[in-house]
DNA sequence: CAATACCTGTGAAACAATTCACAACATGAC
DNA sequence: GTCATGTTGTGAATTGTTTCACAGGTATTG
């Protein structure tokens, strides 16, 4: 119930894939398309899992999940898998998300994810501080708080990011969760309370640190 | 296997608490702060289950594997469960960490990460710019990375966070486990080759706001 | 045209994590 | 003291996830 990440809904979901799975498949997309970058065509199961890290049986399983086939004697079809994978994860339409708190944080998310995904992208940042808003901030336009509610709908944002200090989080949330996003990934160290069907990814740098530390400690050798 | 976490060593653990339990735990602990701040003194399984959105009889569990009991009238005793929790994760002595990347997000992990741990501390700072470098950023001396296997080892450091560009951050996986680093916080969409034993948790931002995304879409009503 | 080698797709088994359910117990009320 | 209440600790059941193992393919070789 929390990694940070793992992620959940507020209550029981319905029969769809699973978090794992979906994680995975993003994974897959990525490797995917390293590997086309090398100008591979096809990709074997098990080649897919080494670079994974995981075993053969579970990539072509989490491949079932979306239905996509390979040849026994090529392996998958690299471009196919990847169209497929994107289908699947991406949905028809683009989707836009937003991005609340310009600070150190929220600027190298900015940065980094800007123009990696056709059909997502962040297309409205918003910051309390007049200093930050508006304006384009690593090509983002940033907005007021103010005008949240507003750009949330004109912009048919269906995903919000929190990147604003533990104080701020469940403000936010709320204001978000009003506007109508369903899907948020928090930073903030709070555990938000959320209407049920919003979906929540906690990140919680202190808690992934600790695990680290604690796990590195299990091997002192 | 993955999740912006999960994390994982190479190969097959032995019988040892698993990283969901001890998330968990982190988790649980930040909570106690919370309530203690507030005053209160003892605390409830269900109390702290639906502070962590889970079931009461988890946090029992959970809290059977570090061998903490509480009373069936008071509930949980904060400060000892904060204490005993604190035995766990943080063992007994303190235990440093370092950063490799001092750019947006390495400044704003600095920032958050700042004092809030007294067994657990960012110690050193390393980045290839030499603008960046032989200051202090944040509180934090700023090393070249030339200086990292020797700083590393006079520091007595066992985790990295690895906050650099994709294309460095083998090379940094490489360095820091050489150095003798044994558990890593890995922020690069990078799936790294490290020894066995060394402990590796990724955090994909992509990875995480596609899910979340995806998730999004699932419930469109 | 066998025979070989290696792969995919998947039912079934194994394993891991979570939840159920209840005995044992403290406390407070009377 | 005894009853009623509400909680913990935990074996057992359940649910979810991963791995095994093998039938069914397809190319390649001689």
């Amino acid at each position: 119930m929390t990694d940070a990440a793992g992620g959940g809904w507020q209550k029981g979901n319905s029969a769809v894939t699973s978090p794992k799975t979906v994680g995975r498949l993003s994974l897959y997309r990525r490797l995917l398309y390293t590997l086309q970058s090398e100008g591979e065509q096809n990709v074997f199961s098990h080649q897919l899992a080494a670079m994974a890290r995981g075993t053969a049986a579970q990539v072509r399983r989490d491949l079932m999940a979306i239905g996509f086939s390979g040849s026994p004697s090529k392996g998958y079809d690299i471009q196919g898998l990847v169209e497929s994978i994107g289908e699947f994860l991406d949905g028809p339409t683009r989707q836009n998300a937003a991005l609340v708190g310009a600070g150190n944080l929220g600027k190298a998310i900015l940065t980094y994810f800007k123009g990696r995904r056709p059909k997502l992208a962040i297309v409205a940042a918003f910051d309390s501080d007049p200093r930050k808003t508006n304006r384009a901030i690593r090509g983002c336009p940033c907005y007021p708080i103010e005008d949240l509610a507003r750009v949330v709908r004109n912009e048919d944002i269906c995903t919000g990011i929190i990147t604003v200090p533990a104080t701020q989080a469940q403000h936010v949330a709320d204001l978000l969760c009003r506007a109508g996003v369903r899907g948020l990934v928090n930073f903030a160290p709070v555990r938000l309370g959320t209407p049920a069907g919003v979906y929540v990814e906690d990140i919680d740098v202190t808690m992934v640190l600790e695990k680290a530390a604690y796990f590195a400690r299990q091997t002192p050798e």
